[in-house]
DNA sequence: ACCTTATTCTATCGGAT
DNA sequence: ATCCGGTAGAATAAGGT
């Protein structure tokens, strides 16, 4: 069987050539360490054509999908034991051996860790589900988890705050606006030890995983508050201020964009309560009040504003009266 | 392993509308 | 009655020694 490779490519994590193609979601995956390559796959190799049968054997591609959500990526990694060779030639003792090797090491690594990782798998691609994120999220949890899994960070935590915390991992590569409190129900841990999961992970997992996009954040608020699309403009306006006066450093993000959204409704009149915009955010609205405070203070234009908007609390009725 | 500092949370109260 | 602002004290996280 060959699998198509891109010969060009190396792994930048283990210096591997075995570089794969994953049609699952068109990312080039090394088949060594499992990471995901950031290159976009717009067919960078040449596309072969085939002439005649002897063309067909050397250039066609075939095999099943590669996918990191399955415990052998899609491939067949067992070996057997035969004596002779896929062309029915005898194998040479060197060989043997070193097939022999492969097999035991093969085995070992089935063994414990890969019960663990079929459960592991199992609990990600419910865990996504049931938040009703994409499967290249389920993808990108998994390659974390099996890194999670090959350092030994499994062994003596729960199953679940792992994957919590692969999955948690995987949205913030992927930008997708998440706390780990979104995570508490569905895994069934709290955040405390989901986080603790996680720190461990980023810790000993090299990754460099930017800051979280406040904007994607304001606007998972701003849907979650059924807000207008001027209101979510002038949040992200506000917060780029904000960030130019460095107001959100060692700050919850999460609590940051979610002052940047009360002052935005106070500024457009549509106006929310401290209550509704902290539980959206997943805070308190202590803390809420802190981040506006400060940020009413520092962008002194907002003051007046404030103000004058507190004397004339003009709420708006609830448009999302039918939940909760 | 202990200490320090900063952040956030819980619980709570009082003033204003 | 509800919203908002303020405070105290505990929990938590991160960094230093």
């Amino acid at each position: 069987m060959t699998q198509q490779t891109a010969e060009e490519l190396i792994c930048p994590e283990c210096s591997s050539r075995n570089i794969g193609l994953s049609s699952r979601d068109g990312h080039y995956v090394c088949l060594n360490c499992g990471l995901v390559l950031d290159i976009p796959v717009i067919d960078t190799s040449p596309e072969y054509r085939i002439y005649s049968k002897e063309d067909a054997k050397q250039k066609e591609r075939v095999g099943a999908p590669l996918s990191m959500l399955k415990v052998d990526k899609g491939l067949s990694t067992s070996i057997g034991r035969g004596e002779r060779d896929a062309y029915g030639n005898l194998i040479s003792p060197l060989q043997a051996a070193r097939i022999k090797r492969l097999r035991k090491i093969n085995n070992r690594y089935s063994k414990s860790q890969t019960r663990n990782l079929k459960q592991a798998l199992r609990e990600i691609n419910r865990v996504v589900s049931e938040l009703g994120f994409s499967e290249n999220v389920a993808e990108t949890a998994s390659v974390f988890y099996r890194k999670a899994l090959k350092e030994n960070l499994v062994r003596g935590r729960s199953i679940k705050c792992m994957v919590g915390a692969s999955v948690y991992m995987a949205c913030r590569q992927l930008n997708i606006p998440i706390v780990i409190k979104d995570l508490e129900q569905v895994i069934g841990y709290d955040r405390k030890s989901i986080a603790r999961c996680y720190r461990v992970m980023v810790s000993k997992i090299k990754i460099n995983l930017d800051r979280q996009d406040p904007s994607s954040l304001i606007n998972r608020l701003g849907d979650e508050l059924k807000l207008t699309p001027e209101t979510k403009k002038e949040a992200i306006k506000i917060l780029e201020e904000v960030r130019a006066k460095r107001l959100d450093v060692g700050k919850a993000p999460m609590s940051v964009a979610g002052a940047a959204i009360y002052l935005a409704c106070i500024r457009t009149g549509e106006r929310r309560t401290q209550q509704m915009v902290a539980k959206a955010a997943k805070t308190t609205p202590v803390t809420l009040r802190n981040r506006f405070k400060e940020i009413a203070n520092a962008l002194d234009l907002a003051l007046d504003i404030k103000r004058g908007a507190a004397a004339t609390p003009v709420y708006f009725k609830n448009p999302w009266e039918d939940e909760e």
